[in-house]
DNA sequence: GATTAATTTGACTATCATTGTCAAATGAAA
DNA sequence: TTTCATTTGACAATGATAGTCAAATTAATC
């Protein structure tokens, strides 16, 4: 798993290695191409949904790009945050906790 | 760090040693007592600045209060997800490596 | 057990963030 | 310099979130 990579450059790179347009993708996703242009920037995240479209167009792991994708979520809601590393830290522990006791609650 | 308490239980507890009511504290927060409850039954979420009068009304610590409302944050990102704890890993790398290389890209 | 006070519920509204379109501007290639 | 690809930004549509309010329920008190 690469951690160095935004979700945006693993596509934009995958994208351009196939030597497709973001005209041509975009068309497959149904979105306009200004939308995958910043999709591809980070100016704007993905839906689930496209994540899972564009595994496929592009031929991605699709487990390893929503992992990608999920991990930038997080990150995204702690990243002004003093906080966030403690945060994340508790984050797991509850998941464990959760899991442990997995009745849902 | 209690983690197998959520913050509306946290918040409810604490409200009840001190002997508050639901109106009392919710006047403070300048919020209708009917959000109140629903924050402590988590059925909504505080937001930031609420979390930080809470501490205060109700003399829980900033700092720790804040922790497990973060956590709380991420834990709903992910709540649904197959990869979720995958994930939580993942930004704990990612993480790391933005701190180590700390030039806010 | 009737009355009163506290909490909960649900319908509704307002506000804000997100997701998209479109057209014009910019950049790259031919 | 023309053409095609990408980027930018203004705008609209949609959806999620945060709130009010009043009625229903629950708990406490007389």
């Amino acid at each position: 798993m690469k951690i160095d990579k935004s979700t945006g450059e693993i596509l934009r790179e995958k994208r351009e290695e196939k030597g497709l347009l973001l005209r041509q993708v975009a068309a497959k996703l149904d979105i306009d191409t200004a939308i995958l242009s910043k999709i591809e920037r980070s100016e704007r995240k993905a839906s689930k949904e496209q994540i899972i479209k564009l595994a496929k167009i592009l031929d991605l792991k699709e487990e390893n790009l929503l992992i990608q994708y999920l991990s930038e979520k997080i990150l995204y809601e702690i990243k002004d945050e003093e906080l966030g590393s403690k945060a994340l830290k508790v984050a797991e522990k509850k998941m464990k906790y959760i899991r442990k006791n997995k009745s849902g609650n």
